[in-house]
DNA sequence: ACGAGTGCAGTTTTT
DNA sequence: CTGCACTCGT
C-alpha cells in the first residue's frame, strides 16, 4: 500500500518513514537523505488518514519549511497546506498571538529584534546611571538571552546564588536588576524579543493547563528537524506538546550541532533516550551525497571530538578526487585563486555557477571573493550579511507600521518620533518620557494629548506627529496591509526624503523601500494568506531570516557565498572552504569565550560535508583586519584532517617548490612580523624619549607588542632606511617615511599587478 | 535642534 | 576601515 512512498529507500530510511507511533529519534548523518525521510514520513501520515491539521513540523528556517511543504504537496496534494510547519519562533509566535491575553499581552504585540533589544537595554543602563562601557549592552543582552534560553526568569536570576556570584566575579552585579527592568519594559511596550517567544510559550503552557491541553490534543504528531540545534526552552515546549500522544519524532545529528552559542544544547539529543524509555532510535548512516574521499576526510575530522554519539557514516559512492589545498599570499590573492580555480572547474567539468559555494567563517570575508568573481564575470549571490530587513530605511518604515499597530512599542517610537526631522529633538523626547513616567501613563498618552501638557516650542510638531499616527490608525481596520503601508510611506515623508536624496545610496534606499512595499503587495495578493491586515503582515515579517529571502528572480545561476552556519542543510557539487587560518577558523572568539574547539570542529565537519564532488581548502598567509595587514598561520584544522585525502593545488605546489629552493628566505608573513618587531622597538624608544608630561601613567609606557599593528610607521623614527628581503616567490621592500608614512612594496616574481592597503602604508604588489 | 567634525572602539556564527 | 558617541558652532 505504501510502496510508492518507500520506493528507493534503504532499510533504515524505510523504517523511519513507516514508524509513526511512539517516540522516535532519527540520527541522520550528513547527506543521508534526512529531508527525504522527513517528507515521506509526513506524506505517509497523511495518506494513512491523519488530519494534516494535527501534524506539527518544526524546522530550522522558514525556507526549509516551505521547501518541505512543496515536496509533501507533490505526494499528497492540497492537504499539505494544512500542516503546521515553520520555525519554532514563527509557530509559537502564532500561538502566542492567539493566547496573548492569558499572559497580559494583546494579540498585536510587537516582536523586538536584536537591535531593538540592545537599544532598549542601552536606555535602561543609562537610566540607571550605569556606564555602558562597563555594562556593555551586548554582554548584558547575551547574559539575559542565555538565562531565558535556560528558562531562568528575572526573579530566579536574582535569587540564584551561583549566577549572582558569577556576575559579581565579572564585576557586573547589576545584570539581574537590568534583566528585571528589561522584562518590565518589554511588557509595558507590549513587545516580546526572540527569546521571549519561546520563554513565554513555556510560561503559557506551565500556567495555563487548559491552553496546553488544547494544543496537546491538537498536535497528535510532532516532528522536530535539526534537533541538535534546539535549546532547552525549545525542547521543553515539544516535550510538553507531545506528552499525551508521545508521537514525537526528532531528527538530528550531534556531529552537526553548531548553535551552542545561542543556547543549543547537544545534551538534548544525548538525553532524549533517558526522557523516553520506549524510544526507537534509527540511524541513517549511508551518505548519498559525497565522494568517499570527502566522507572519510570529514570522518577523520569529527573523530577527534570526544563528546559524540557513536555513528559511522559511510558511502558507496566512488572515491573521487583528492581534496585540494590552496595557499595564498594574502586574502586578496585567496580570492583570485578561488575565482580562477572555479573558472577552470566550470570549463573542464561542464559545471554551472550554481554548482559552487564559497563558505567562510565570518561574513566580512566575502569581499575578496566578490571582487575576484566580478573580475572574471562570474555571477554570484551573497546569503546573509546585512539582511534586507536590517537595513535602516526598511527598519524605519517597519517602525512606523509597528507603531501604528502598537503605540506602546517604545523602540519603534524612538525611531520615528523625529523621522524625518520635524523639530523634536532629544530634549523633547526625554521630557515626554519623564512626563509619562510621572503621570504613570504611556508615552503615546502624552503625545496624543499634548495639548494638555506644557510642551513649549515643540508642541505643534508633536501634535503633527500625533495627528499623523492617528490618521494611520484609522486605516488599519478598513484597509489591507499594502494600502496602509504605502500610505504610511508617503504620508510620513520617508519616501519623499529618500526620493530627494539623489546620491547612489539614497537611490538604493528608495528602491529598497519600494521593494518592501512590493513584498507587502505580494503578501496581500497571496491567496494562502487569509488575514491581509497590516498586523498579520508584521507578524510574519519580523521572523523572516536571511535564508528566507526570496531568490532574486531572473538569473538564478549564481555562485553562492555564505557563512558555514548558513550552509547548513545545503549541498553543492564543488565547495571552497576558505580562510582556514588559526584564530579565524577555528575562531579566536569561540576559543576564548567558551574554549569550545569541538563546536568549531563540528562546524568544519558541516562545511566539508556540503561538498558532493570536489572540495577545496584555502588559507592566506596575510589578511586585512581593521584596514591592516596581519600575518596568519594555517589553521590547526589543516593538520587535523587526515593527510591521505589531501593534496596541494598545482599553483600552491609550484610555489611551495620555489620556496623550498630558497629555504633561507622567510615567508612574507615572517618578514612582516620581522618588520613589526623592529617598528615596535622603534616606537618603544620614541615613547621613552618623550618626557612624561604629568606623571608616568601606566598608559604612556608603551609595551612593544609582537602584533603587527605595533609597526604603525607613524610611530617610526623619520629616516627609516629602505629594507628589502627576498622570500619564496617575491621581494618585500619597506621604503622610508615620506609624508604619507612608510610604504611597503611586495614584488612577486612573475605575476600581474595589484595595489593593497597596508593600513598605514601602501603595500603595492607588482605581479 | 541639528549639522559638521573628532575621537574611540570593535568585528563569530543567527532565530 | 567603519560606525558611533560626543562636542561645538550655528
Amino acid at each position: 500500500m505504501f510502496e510508492d512512498l518507500t520506493k528507493g529507500l534503504n532499510d533504515p530510511q524505510r523504517e523511519a518513514v513507516l514508524h509513526t507511533e511512539g517516540p522516535l529519534m532519527i540520527i541522520a548523518g550528513a547527506g543521508s537523505g534526512k529531508t527525504r525521510v522527513l517528507t515521506q514520513r509526513t506524506a505517509h501520515l497523511i495518506k494513512k488518514g491523519i488530519n494534516p491539521f494535527s501534524i506539527l513540523l518544526l524546522t530550522f528556517t522558514n525556507k526549509a519549511a516551505g521547501e518541505m511543504r512543496e515536496r509533501i504537496e507533490k505526494v499528497v496534494g492540497h492537504d499539505a497546506r494544512a500542516i503546521w510547519m515553520g520555525t519554532f519562533h514563527s509557530v509559537f509566535a502564532k500561538i502566542l498571538r492567539f493566547e496573548a491575553k492569558s499572559l497580559g499581552f494583546t494579540s498585536d504585540f510587537s516582536i523586538y529584534d536584536t537591535d531593538d533589544s540592545k537599544s532598549l537595554l542601552k536606555s535602561i543602563i543609562k537610566e540607571r546611571g550605569l556606564d555602558d562601557k562597563v555594562y556593555k549592552p551586548n554582554v548584558v543582552f547575551n547574559r539575559i538571552s542565555g538565562a531565558k534560553n535556560r528558562l531562568v526568569s528575572a526573579d530566579a536570576y536574582l535569587a540564584d546564588p551561583i549566577i549572582q556570584a558569577d556576575d559579581a566575579a565579572a564585576r557586573l552585579p547589576e545584570i539581574g536588576r537590568l534583566y528585571k527592568l528589561y522584562v518590565d519594559r518589554c511588557f509595558k511596550a507590549n513587545a516580546m524579543d526572540f527569546d521571549d517567544l519561546l520563554f513565554n510559550t513555556n510560561i503559557l503552557f506551565r500556567d495555563f493547563p487548559d491552553v496546553l491541553n488544547k494544543y496537546q490534543h491538537k498536535f497528535k504528531y510532532v516532528m522536530v528537524d535539526e534537533f541538535q540545534d534546539t535549546n532547552v526552552s525549545q525542547y521543553l515546549i515539544t516535550r510538553k506538546l507531545a506528552a499525551i500522544h508521545e508521537n514525537i519524532c526528532v531528527v538530528g545529528d550531534d556531529a552537526q550541532s553548531i548553535y551552542a552559542f545561542r543556547g543549543a544544547n547537544i545534551q538534548n539529543i544525548l538525553n532524549f533516550e533517558k526522557d523516553y524509555p520506549g524510544l526507537t532510535t534509527i540511524r541513517l548512516e549511508q551518505n548519498y551525497r559525497s565522494t568517499k574521499t570527502i566522507v572519510e576526510a570529514a570522518n577523520s575530522v569529527i573523530a577527534r571530538n570526544k563528546r559524540q554519539l557513536r555513528k559511522e557514516v559511510y558511502t558507496e559512492n566512488e572515491s573521487g578526487q583528492l581534496i585540494e589545498v590552496i595557499k595564498a599570499a594574502s586574502d586578496v590573492e585567496e580570492g583570485r585563486l578561488v575565482a580562477t580555480s572555479l573558472f577552470e572547474e566550470k570549463l573542464n567539468n561542464g559545471l554551472i555557477n550554481s554548482d559552487f559555494a564559497v563558505l567562510y567563517r565570518t561574513n566580512s570575508q566575502s569581499r575578496a571573493f566578490e571582487e575576484s568573481l566580478r573580475k572574471l564575470n562570474i555571477k554570484y549571490r551573497i546569503v546573509g550579511g546585512l539582511s534586507f530587513y536590517q537595513r535602516r530605511e526598511i527598519k524605519d518604515l517597519l517602525a512606523y507600521l509597528r507603531f501604528t499597530i502598537n503605540q506602546n512599542d517604545e523602540e519603534a517610537f524612538k525611531r520615528i518620533i523625529n523621522l524625518p526631522k520635524r523639530g523634536i529633538g532629544d530634549q523633547t523626547v526625554a521630557k515626554i518620557a519623564v512626563t509619562a513616567a510621572e503621570q504613570n501613563v504611556t508615552v503615546w498618552d502624552v503625545v496624543a494629548n499634548i495639548q494638555h501638557y506644557n510642551a513649549g516650542r515643540s508642541a505643534s510638531a508633536i501634535e503633527g506627529f500625533s495627528d499623523l499616527i492617528k490618521s494611520f490608525k484609522l486605516m488599519i481596520d478598513k484597509k489591507d496591509a499594502y494600502e496602509v503601508a504605502s500610505h504610511v510611506a508617503k504620508a510620513s515623508g520617508i519616501l519623499k526624503e529618500l526620493y530627494e536624496d539623489k546620491t547612489v545610496e539614497g537611490l538604493s534606499r528608495y528602491e529598497n523601500v519600494q521593494e518592501l512595499l512590493n513584498s507587502i503587495k505580494q503578501f496581500v495578493d497571496n491567496q494562502d494568506n487569509e488575514d491581509k491586515s497590516l498586523g498579520a503582515f508584521l507578524q510574519t515579517v519580523s521572523l523572516l531570516t536571511n535564508a528566507d529571502e526570496s531568490d532574486e528572480d531572473g538569473d538564478n545561476d549564481r555562485v553562492t557565498l555564505m557563512t558555514i552556519h548558513q550552509a547548513k542543510g545545503l549541498e553543492y557539487k564543488v565547495v571552497y572552504i576558505v580562510g582556514l587560518e588559526e584564530d579565524l577558523f577555528p575562531s579566536q572568539m569561540m576559543l576564548q569565550s567558551s574554549d569550545d574547539l569541538e563546536e568549531e570542529r563540528r562546524l568544519f565537519y558541516v562545511a566539508i560535508t556540503r561538498a558532493e564532488k570536489r572540495l577545496y581548502l584555502t588559507y592566506a598567509e596575510t589578511r586585512y583586519q581593521y584596514g591592516r595587514l596581519k600575518p596568519c598561520e594555517p589553521s590547526r584544522f589543516m593538520d587535523e584532517i587526515d593527510g591521505k585525502y589531501i593534496h596541494l593545488s598545482r599553483a600552491a605546489a609550484r610555489r611551495m617548490a620555489e620556496m623550498q629552493r630558497s629555504t633561507e628566505r622567510p615567508t612574507p608573513a615572517a618578514f612582516l612580523r620581522n618588520v613589526a618587531s623592529k617598528a615596535a622597538q622603534n616606537g618603544g624608544s620614541q615613547e621613552k624619549r618623550t618626557p612624561p608630561t604629568r606623571s608616568a601613567t601606566p598608559q604612556s609606557t608603551h609595551v612593544p607588542s609582537p602584533d603587527f599593528r605595533a609597526s604603525d610607521p607613524r610611530k617610526l623614527a623619520s629616516g627609516q632606511r629602505v629594507e628589502h628581503q627576498k622570500f619564496g616567490y617575491g621581494t618585500v621592500k619597506l621604503i622610508s617615511n615620506d609624508q604619507n608614512g612608510a610604504k611597503a612594496v611586495i614584488q612577486f616574481d612573475n605575476q600581474g599587478e595589484k595595489t593593497l592597503l597596508l593600513g598605514f602604508a601602501k603595500l603595492r604588489i607588482v605581479e
